[in-house]
RNA sequence: GGAGAGGUGGCAGAGUGGUCGAAUGCGCUCGACUUGAAAUCGAGUGUACCGAAAGGUACCGAGGGUUCGAAUCCCUCCCUCUCCGCCA
């Protein structure tokens, strides 16, 4: 959620910044919070005045005063007009501040000032290259499904049976190579300093709302109906409200988590792209990292989470890219975001592993998530940041299409070679 | 799913209609005493919103209601605990 007082202090600003992201008018948002603040002065005083009316009557009648006291009956009448009036007052101002929280839960966040300006994807950034000397020596690589299927570690048709196109069945090998990537990643991401934690799959909607899924894209996820329960796109939504509602110490910051779960899309209004392999299922496993932070040291804790997830990549000797995105681009919650692109051979394409990004007070304000610096007074939000580190699914394809040897077999890279207890598929 | 008990400040715990944002204890902060510490004594110690400030308003699980007045009474919901049932 964006800053309101920031808003009313400078709206210009706000309104300008927000311009790189697409049209967001926010008069609406101005017009209702003054009529709000107008209203919140009236009725408080009014108010104040029934708590007035209330202690005086409570003091005559605990000197003796009869209830039938003229001084109490007129009292009494001037409480039923306040509260008259109250209850006129009261609904309209609930409604108000109702008005102004929905459409505030529409707004996405300001983009950072150093994030590149760019209508869409095209004007992305690319940061840098790693891995060129990994890149496949071979031309005639298959796609990832193909090799999957050969090997019969991955099984599409029957995974349409079980549940639904887009979906996928790992058998033998598949399965524990997806077990293997998993343990790897959860270690090195521990390693690094981590903590795993392993949360519901099931969200309720507070906590959707709270990492920014919701109101806006109710069509990307899954819902269980009767249960006002969904489920979880990915570990970000969870994390965010593990500490939601909450007033940490200053001295508990940063807090580092990751966290491995399965996620759940319903990629509404991508019925065309990606419809083969493993690209874009409706389930998939992934290593989210998130962090707690400090907002003065945010930018330099996402460059870290940057690094931390890359060294997965490095580690699998995957050539990849980094690609900052501009503020067309950007997600709905962040205001600077920094996407791991994989290289894969049989399309020819890079393709989004990972991404990185700093949501500054965004998430912590829509879920309140504060911390209190001892000696100061009152509290700040906290800063969060999230990235996968990595993608399961996508880091298995790029591993059969990378690893592929002329003969079909696929070579396991060497740091994965202990999980899985094999050096080739 | 059935029956019962309960949700109060950082924690423990009082408060069953009146000046209660809330006793008391612990904790924490500052000060005194002490060579230092412990113990003891004194003062302080929630959050949010409105306001330039003075100050005001709200918050005792959440939402509604009764009342001049609600932590306290009534209704609905959520959560926790105990017993029974079911189950990995």
């Amino acid at each position: 959620m964006i800053d309101l007082k920031q808003l009313r202090e400078n709206p210009e600003h706000v309104q300008a910044r927000l311009k790189t992201r697409g049209e967001f008018d926010l008069t609406p948002i101005l017009e209702l919070d003054r009529q709000q603040r107008e209203l919140e002065v009236e009725r408080s005083q009014l108010q104040a005045r029934s708590n007035e009316i209330g202690k005086r009557v409570g003091q005559k009648m605990k000197s003796g005063a009869k209830p039938d006291d003229p001084e109490i009956q007129s009292l009494r009448d001037e409480g039923n007009d306040v509260k008259a009036k109250l209850s006129e007052l009261e609904p309209q101002e609930k409604d108000l501040k109702a008005q102004l929280e929905a459409i505030l839960l529409t707004i996405p966040n300001v983009p950072s000032d150093t994030t590149p300006l760019g209508k869409n994807e095209d004007e992305n950034v690319e940061v840098k290259r790693w891995g060129d000397e990994y890149l496949p020596k071979n031309s005639d690589i298959l796609p990832h499904w193909e090799i999957g299927e050969t090997l019969g570690i991955l099984n599409f048709e029957r995974s349409a049976r079980i549940a639904q196109s887009r979906f996928v069945t790992l058998i033998g090998a598949g399965a524990a190579l997806e077990r293997a990537l998993i343990q790897l990643m959860l270690d090195k991401q521990i390693a690094a300093g981590y903590t795993e934690i392993s949360p519901p799959y099931l969200v309720n909607t507070a906590s959707l709302t709270a990492s920014g899924q919701l109101p806006k894209f109710a069509d990307e996820s899954f819902k269980c109906d009767r249960d006002d329960l969904w489920l979880t796109p990915t570990a970000e939504v969870p994390v965010t409200s593990f500490h939601r509602d909450e007033v940490l110490s200053s001295d508990e910051l940063p807090k580092h988590y990751c966290a491995y779960t399965p996620c759940f899309r319903r990629e509404a209004g991508s019925y065309g792209r990606d419809t083969r392999g493993l690209i874009r299922l409706h389930q998939f496993n992934k290593v989210e990292l998130y962090k707690f932070v400090h907002p003065d040291t945010s930018e330099a804790e996402h460059q870290t989470l940057l690094r931390d997830a890359e060294a997965i990549l490095q580690a699998l000797k995957l050539p990849y890219r980094v690609i900052e995105l501009c503020t067309g681009d950007l997600g709905f919650s962040s205001t600077k975001t920094y996407d791991l692109e994989v290289w894969l051979p049989s399309s020819g394409k890079y393709r989004e592993i990972s991404s990185c990004s700093n949501c500054k007070d965004f998430q912590a304000r829509r879920g309140n998530i504060r911390f209190k610096e001892a000696g100061k007074k009152g509290t700040q939000f906290v800063h969060t940041l999230n990235g996968s580190g990595l993608a399961i699914g996508r880091t298995m394809s790029a591993i059969l299409e990378n690893y592929q040897q002329p003969d079909g077999t696929v070579q396991i890279p060497d740091v994965l070679q202990p999980y899985l207890g094999r050096d080739v598929l």
